[in-house]
DNA sequence: ACCTGAACACCGTTCAAGT
DNA sequence: ACCTGAACACCGTTCAAGT
């Protein structure tokens, strides 16, 4: 019975790494032991490291349901229709002035993944996906402004589009208050 | 003799952030241990701690210099003159493509930030420094386009412009290739 | 087949002993 | 006055022993 073993294996990896994740929100990557998702699991060290092969693959596990989560959004604006760089942008943004899991943990993992080859494939597939949805999500708009190079612009400015958001975010989980609107409203009006 | 005593605290204390900055540089803030600063350095544990509390202070010594640094490129620009916020975030941007201390220490700075409140404050009194010196660089931009309230949009511009610095800065420390200039230019055209 | 938890090498930090 | 480096509590990880 392959498949219910499978199946008990990735609940088991999951009820660790929801355990894992609520000591992280708390405490942040780097002062987050495994003594701390141990107590928090209710298991023992050896049932971790059964289930995950080290620490960094239980921060990769987790990074990777984070980002997918919030990418998610973007993705099913993109089979909904198409819009404006900005609103788009404004539908990222503005679930992070809301969400659970806070911005601090997304700032973390990017920060490690500049010293951790594995992460960093991880994470570069993940903004892969965002540049994605973001490239079909603006795509009626870039055909309307450049009816021959439609999918180039597209492109690009799907590209500086992820950067933007990165800078929202940062600022956002140094700062606090910033507000999407006021952020994309200025960057609107200093570019113009 | 206070004053000979005073800069010889400050010339090793100088000494060992030069040595961990080497480390730091080479191995990410998180995987550098005292003992690899201590070999660097030449020097003991004991002396290290004689000079910094603990491996925080270090670090957020470390951190204050590395941002300085670049701020003053920003902060001689306004005495020059002034300019527009793109070509304000170009000279900023345009120094890290080929600057010495690798932006992946920025990133990671600035994560564990949002874990340590005393780095907190010293960053987030660096980004109010780079908000004055960017508000300053636009003012006179600001004054063509709103005569009447030329120092709130100046204000709420170099915030914006703060937030998109950073934004091309994790792109670049995740993507390694992104040029400032298509960045920029991208961001003028899709915003306008 | 999976879990436990004592044991290991290494971490940041301290402090008695030296100079 | 400042430095050394052994010692301490704690870290991530392993693996013999259990069920």
């Amino acid at each position: 019975m392959p498949r219910v073993t499978e199946a008990h294996r990735q609940a088991r990896r999951d009820e660790i790494a929801e355990a894992a994740l609520r000591v992280l929100a708390r405490n942040g990557v780097s002062a987050t032991s495994i003594a701390q998702i141990v107590e928090e699991s209710g298991l023992s060290a050896g049932a971790i490291y059964a289930n995950f092969a080290n620490k960094a693959e239980l921060a990769r596990y987790i990074a990777s349901v984070l980002f997918e989560w919030r990418i998610a959004r973007i993705q099913r604006l993109a089979e909904d229709g198409t819009t404006t760089p900005v609103e788009a942008m404004r539908a990222l943004l503005s679930a992070a002035e809301t969400d659970a899991p806070p911005v601090g943990l997304l700032l973390q993992f990017w920060a490690e993944a500049t010293n951790d080859e594995e992460l960093h494939a991880v994470l570069v597939e993940k903004m892969e996906l965002l540049h994605s949805a973001f490239r079909d999500v603006v795509l009626a708009w870039a055909r309307e402004r450049a009816p021959e190079d439609a999918e180039a612009l597209a492109t690009r400015t799907a590209r500086t589009m992820v950067a933007m958001c990165q800078g929202f975010l940062v600022n956002r989980a140094l700062l606090g208050w910033v507000s999407a609107d006021d952020y994309l409203a200025t960057a609107e009006s200093l570019l113009r």
